[in-house]
RNA sequence: AGAAGAUUAGCUUAAUUGGUAGAGCGUUUGUUUUACACACAAAAGGUUAUAGGUUCAAGUCCUAUAUUUUCUACCA
């Protein structure tokens, strides 16, 4: 028998250990449809906030769907621990940058660090019922995943895709290292906005140039004006002398630059941003790079050398103004681009670093676009525009410590790159030898290792790859590709979305999934998203499933629209206890009457038996609509409002029925128990897929045919009972109407009517007298007076017996 | 500055694609009825952000505007 109260804590332990002794959700290849998911796998760079919650339960009822439904479920969880995201991380806590600890024992740190993350994660997600097989999840530290990563590489290497060039580059001085333009966050900040005069050299005539970044001005190369602009043009072809750095440079010119901004007049560096770097390219004009990686200026400037970036802004700002060049100063608030990982701004580098081509191919990264559902479909127009707006190849080589290591040495006489053979990864080119004797160019015999290690996308583009095994023994290429659902928030469809489909198509020249399912975000209080460096979220996921379960709190995940935002709220969350409460109770109901019962065959329904069969065979039907559509807000949404009818009517008129067969009848009562057996079998297999312990709980109490719930197959009913049901609705409708009349008199609903006179059309006055006995104990009814009408209804005489009360 | 989404009761939201705007919380009132007071029954609360338009019919479609969120661009 089911507990008086359902004890949460206690059931969801107990059967999160009974699911994994009995490995319910183990994945084996066998003869079914496989439905694999491509989860995202948590950056290992602290802790998970209920935003994380919101969109892993949401993928995580889709398992649950598509295993009821009869598939194969493939739903390894994974963990993505290499890179910047966990260096930082242990930066933080050792309150120590990685250079000063040493690349060795950073990089046992960092090991350390992850594994004991990933622990706290491993046990969050299993006690929010997540239905993963965690025998094939995957780190993408772990040796096989650096086999991975490095096989693709030396994949696009063969095919022409990656290279290895003296390019600018996005630089992080924070960092120190390269990132790529995914990696930007655009911020706000405040600055001021320098009005400088220059003069000509021909001419000595004045002109000046506003610009925030005066620091930039030993970098200027040449000046650029308009030919268009009517004030400046005829400055063209002559020369410009830079104040205070006293040198010269040509004024050139350019349409792209625009007359209303600034003056009309720039200064061109390299490298201050994408339009220098862009005519820097255009016009062959000579490199001048005065920042070193750590953002100071390089020693050779005179004056400024060795001072950190914003020192030498302020300090040229005043001797700008100490010799009387400074027009004006502005005020000025501006967005910069800056680096997601710390928020400090990027500047630009020039390095050898390894790329992988972007811009050749956006078209074909926009017809796989194309080929892949997308689930809201406006994300689709996100990806569109994101491949569209890129303006660089794809750097993926960081001058960091903690990730995959390229396969890749240097002949140290020419400088040849000598990629590691297939057969021997994954290597470690600060650890292994390149497996040949001499460089094939030069015959040098001298090697010396890459450094530098992959950007951590570079990884997590490929699990799908890792997922498959590419390459592997035993591997599930056949039945992985493509994977059936991509499933992430949409912060990330520019970078891990983007950079799958990039080597899904450089790879295999096809889509990585079938469908992409996109979530939203979770907002703090008012209008702010929730996120980890703003620590803005009050409530800490394993407190709130200690005190409301994880059934409550995947009632709130999975409540809201598919890609729309939410706001955490705490009412859902009692909206969801009380939902769960009230299957319990029922469920206790409906044990209790079905204590004598067999299940058999049957036909001979009562009228209302009838009505509550087919409104639940139609409610499944949107419901399973909704799920084929990752809707799984919508279809609790439908299955709920369903439930408190279930419960606040149809029991309310059954319970008469089973309570009392002698003055009903056994085969009504068999009637009444057969469908609340099938009903509830039906809600909690549909519940399941949003509340896995508790169904579970009373399943194996009430009905344990299977060995879970879990394992259990959705089978849709198929009665076709409507056109006997003209008025099922019109009969609940009249119930709650005279149920009002005892409430608005502030009586109890018991109380009995002497007389109700109805007039009624004729087919509710069918309707009426097939459930008449039904009709007649839910509403207490002594006499009850039926005369026609053409359509509707209407309650003419209701007379309550009040004297019966005390 | 561009793109996409959102705006419905005090709060959180639904309306299966153009057909009577429904819930929950909160408020108020009543009922302790053999599953449940974390319940049941009921009342009040809406010019669906604003202004136009299309249509027999608009929360839904179109055009503006406002507010808001996200994404992108803008560093001269």
């Amino acid at each position: 028998m089911l507990d008086k109260k359902y004890n949460a804590l206690e059931k969801e332990s107990k059967w999160l250990n009974y699911w994994n002794e009995n490995k319910i959700y183990e994945f084996k290849k066998d003869d079914r449809k496989v439905f694999s998911i491509d989860t995202p796998p948590p950056t290992v760079n602290g802790k998970i906030h209920i935003g994380h919650i919101f969109s892993y339960s949401q993928t995580e009822m889709i398992a649950r769907y598509k295993r009821l439904r009869g598939y194969n479920i493939f739903y390894p969880f994974g963990f993505d621990d290499n890179g910047l995201p966990s260096e930082r991380l242990v930066e933080k806590e050792q309150g120590k940058k990685a250079h000063e600890i040493g690349r060795e024992a950073f990089s046992k740190l960092c090991y350390q660090t992850t594994d004991k993350y990933e622990e706290e994660f491993q046990t969050l997600f299993s006690k929010l019922g997540v239905s993963t097989d965690w025998n094939i999840h995957y780190r993408t530290v772990s040796p096989s995943t650096i086999k991975i990563s490095q096989t693709s590489f030396l994949d696009l290497i063969n095919k022409g895709h990656c290279y290895h060039k003296e390019s600018p580059a996005l630089w992080c001085n924070e960092c120190l290292t390269s990132i790529a333009q995914a990696e930007l966050e655009t911020k706000t900040i405040k600055t001021t906005f320098n009005y400088i005069n220059f003069k000509t050299v021909e001419t000595n005539e004045e002109f000046t140039i506003a610009t925030t970044r005066p620091e930039l001005l030993p970098a200027i190369v040449c000046v650029f004006v308009n030919p268009n602009d009517e004030v400046h043009n005829h400055l063209i072809g002559m020369n410009a002398h830079i104040p205070v750095i006293n040198v010269d440079v040509p004024i050139m010119a350019d349409e792209n630059v625009a007359i209303d901004k600034g003056t009309g007049v720039v200064m061109c560096c390299t490298f201050g941003d994408q339009t220098d770097i862009f005519w820097w390219k255009k016009y062959n004009l000579p490199l001048k790079y005065i920042f070193t990686n750590d953002g100071k200026i390089i020693n050779d400037v005179p004056n400024y050398g060795g001072m950190k970036i914003k020192d030498a802004r302020k300090k040229i700002i005043e001797d700008l103004q100490a010799e009387g060049y400074v027009v004006k100063i502005e005020e000025l608030e501006h967005e910069v681009q800056t680096h997601e990982r710390c928020g400090k701004e990027v500047e630009y580098s020039v390095m050898k670093q390894w790329f992988i081509d972007i811009m050749n191919h956006k078209q074909d990264f926009i017809k796989i676009g194309n080929e892949i559902k997308w689930y809201p479909k406006h994300m689709h127009t996100r990806y569109d525009e994101w491949v569209n707006n890129v303006a660089w190849d794809w750097c993926i080589s960081r001058q960091r410590y903690f990730g995959v290591p390229f396969p890749v040495w240097y002949c140290k006489d020419c400088g040849e790159p000598i990629f590691a053979k297939e057969e021997d990864l994954p290597v470690n080119p600060l650890v292994d030898k390149p497996n040949i004797d001499e460089c094939p160019k030069c015959h040098g015999k001298e090697f010396i290792p890459e450094t530098d290690v992959m950007d951590t996308w570079a990884t997590s583009s490929v699990t799908p790859l890792i997922n498959m095994r590419y390459k592997e023994k035993d591997n599930y290429e056949d039945i992985l590709k493509p994977m059936s659902i991509r499933t992430n928030a949409s912060e990330i469809i520019r970078t891990w979305d983007f950079y799958t489909i990039v080597k899904s198509f450089y790879h295999f020249g096809q889509k990585p999934w079938d469908n992409v399912m996109i979530s939203g975000f979770v907002m703090a209080d008012k209008g702010e998203k929730i996120s980890k460096s703003k620590g803005n979220s009050k409530f800490e996921p394993i407190d709130l499933i200690e005190q409301y379960s994880a059934d409550v709190i995947r009632y709130w995940a999975g409540s809201g629209r598919l890609g729309t935002d939410i706001v955490f709220s705490e009412e859902t969350l009692l909206r969801g206890r009380k939902l769960i409460n009230k299957i319990w109770n029922v469920s206790k109901f409906i044990e209790m009457h079905l204590q004598d019962y067999e299940d058999k065959e049957f036909n001979d329904y009562e009228y209302i038996d009838k009505w509550i069969l087919q409104t639940f065979q139609e409610m499944e039907k949107g419901f399973i609509n909704y799920l084929e559509e990752f809707e799984v807000g919508l279809a609790l949404n439908t299955l709920e409002k369903f439930f408190w009818n279930f419960c606040d009517n149809y029991i309310e008129i059954v319970k008469h029925r089973l309570y009392r067969p002698i003055e009903f009848g056994e085969i009504p009562r068999y009637s009444g128990q057969k469908t609340v057996y099938t009903i509830l079998y039906k809600l909690l297999q549909d519940f399941s897929i949003f509340f896995p312990f508790i169904t579970e709980e009373i399943y194996q109490e009430l009905y344990h045919q299977e060995k879970s719930i879990h394992l259990t197959n959705i089978k849709t009913l198929t009665f076709d009972f409507n056109k006997e049901l003209k008025n099922g609705n019109d009969i609940i409708d009249i119930i709650k109407e005279a149920r009002g009349e005892k409430s608005n008199k502030n009586v109890s609903l018991k109380t009995p009517i002497k007389n109700l006179d109805l007039h009624l059309n004729k087919d509710l006055k069918e309707g009426i007298e097939l459930s008449i006995k039904d009709f007649k104990a839910t509403l207490f009814i002594e006499n009850l007076n039926i005369k026609d009408i053409k359509e509707g209804y209407s309650i003419d005489n209701i007379e309550l017996d009040l004297e019966s009360i005390d």
